[in-house]
DNA sequence: TATTGTTATACTCTATAACTATA
DNA sequence: TATAGTTATAGAGTATAACAATA
């Protein structure tokens, strides 16, 4: 503590290995879903339809944390594949209400299947406790800070 | 596991927690090094000299996994705030050999106490044996699968 | 001819800001 | 006038490819 920190005291953080790691983990992620046509930002929007049915565009972009600009080019490429549908809302004719397909569903049960395969692959050599372990703080960080 | 995978089979995985956090976790470090006028890749091509010595321009885009024309950007402007020197190597004079100024140490060091500072905030609602079994649960993935 | 570093260029991602329709 | 969505534009970040110097 009373030395000057270097490289070590970096690499010992959690922030710095998240940072890291989660990029290495978006890219074996993205490889696996490019063939479906998606990047991960689409499984995230198709993944918050389906937790929380109808929302409209403005919503999803909190959710999300992206602008609202993103959300309809998401929504855009979604729709091209018949992964969404874009339904007025009635009682407000400026809202744009999304939801999923039955080929959305189709996709996202790939996505998760595609999510599970990557996580077999990278946590290949961790011992079952561990893995265990890192599931369930990874999950505790992301209800507390990943807006639902 | 009979029924269609949904957001819920998605959010449980360790990739794409990895990935939602990892963006987090760059995003809050990412604004306690801008004071310095750094970014993460910088912090981590400081790391790299720290933890490897001397090492040539491309070896070390190899080590962070980023293209070598990425390498110079940032060696440029780590070069103008005075953090590294770039010295020819005499027995081979293609070579530029990166080395750590005091002000270099300085800077990683501070870098390594942003991030500090951030795991704080992020591991806030963590107990401390969930914070460390998430530390070393990444520490090993990172050790598996960062190059070093 | 092969390799290191550099420069030039282009592409991807995403945000900001302007615009349209509706309230 | 304010808000939801959209479109247009611009910027950051990064890779690819061409180039220069050295081997």
């Amino acid at each position: 503590m009373s030395d000057v920190k270097g490289a070590a005291a970096l690499r010992a953080t959690i922030v710095f290995n998240l940072g890291t790691l989660g990029a290495l983990a978006s890219d074996r992620f993205a490889d696996r879903v490019e063939e479906l046509g998606l990047k991960p930002k689409h499984a995230g929007l198709l993944a918050a339809l389906d937790a929380g049915s109808a929302a409209s565009q403005q919503e999803l972009a909190t959710r999300l944390g992206v602008a609202p600009s993103l959300i309809v080019a998401l929504a855009d490429q979604l729709q091209e594949l018949g992964a969404v549908e874009r339904v007025r809302d009635p009682e407000d004719r400026r809202r744009q209400v999304l939801t999923l397909t039955a080929e959305g569903r189709r996709l996202l049960a790939r996505c998760a299947e595609a999510a599970e395969a990557a996580d077999a692959e990278l946590t290949a050599g961790l011992t079952e406790p561990q893995r265990t372990a890192l599931t369930r703080g990874l999950r505790t960080l992301g209800e507390q800070h990943v807006p639902r």
